[in-house]
DNA sequence: GCATTAACCACAG
DNA sequence: CTGTGGTTAATGC
């Protein structure tokens, strides 16, 4: 197995494994693939792999007191699972596939040992996980205090600006799942989106979006 | 009080 | 699954 030492996916931690190591790391990675809504992981169950996600949309999920909670929308290549795994037994939240995903399991004696061994490889993995923590506070005061319709301008913005990287693209979610995501009711995700669309703001017809006025939909963001 | 915001319900495509 | 309208509760002016 020599998957890993010619990935051309390789993450930027992986980036300092010498020879050896990739070929250790071939020899315990299973590689799969998931169609668009299946689950990667679930929350609850044992969990002793760190995922690695070469390809695709992910969104990561949480069952809250209340009703269904996404955390993060991923976007390989990008681990998966790092805090849940190496932090607790079983699975805090969970994974589900929003494109095509190429995933890679990656034993998690394996990880630790490239760990214990490698500080460059840990040093890479700590970066990552700070960058993560950051913006996880972001995302957390950001939903705390904007209000509605800044939010859900917000999860526009980042679509087009981190994931797609165009302003016009299909949303890979549905109205209920933005909801979960921008912490709505579907029914108000629907008006904000309605009303945005009634005043110029953007262009929607069903999931495929388009950003017309893009500095007052930041404006709406910024202001709550 | 009155206006705004957002959640919940119901019903129609 | 979506979009809309009506209603209601909470909050601020």
């Amino acid at each position: 197995m020599e998957i890993c030492k010619f990935c051309s996916k390789r993450s930027s931690a992986a980036k300092h494994l010498g020879n050896d190591e990739l070929e250790k790391l071939g020899h315990s990675c299973v590689e799969v693939s998931f169609e668009k809504g299946d689950i990667i992981f679930k929350q609850n169950a044992l969990s002793s792999n760190i995922i690695y996600v070469r390809e695709g949309l992910v969104k990561i999920h949480m069952a809250g007191p209340e009703r269904e909670q996404i955390l993060k929308i991923a976007k390989g290549p990008s681990y998966l699972g790092i805090p849940t795994t190496i932090g607790d037994k079983v699975n805090n939240y969970s994974a589900t596939a929003l494109t095509k995903t190429e995933v890679c399991f990656i034993d998690i004696h394996i990880f630790k040992d490239f760990i214990s061994t490698n500080s460059e490889f840990a040093y890479e993995i700590i970066v990552n996980l700070c960058k993560n923590e950051l913006g996880h506070f972001h995302r957390c005061v950001n939903q705390l205090q904007k209000q509605s319709s800044g939010r859900v301008a917000e999860t526009l913005l980042f679509f087009a600006d981190e994931i797609f990287k165009t302003d016009t693209f299909d949303l890979p979610l549905s109205r209920h799942e933005l909801g979960d995501l921008t912490g709505n009711s579907r029914e108000n995700v629907s008006r904000i989106l309605s009303d945005f669309n009634n005043e110029g703001l953007i262009n929607i017809s069903g999931k495929s979006i388009q950003i017309l006025n893009k500095e007052k939909l930041f404006m709406i963001s910024r202001n709550g």
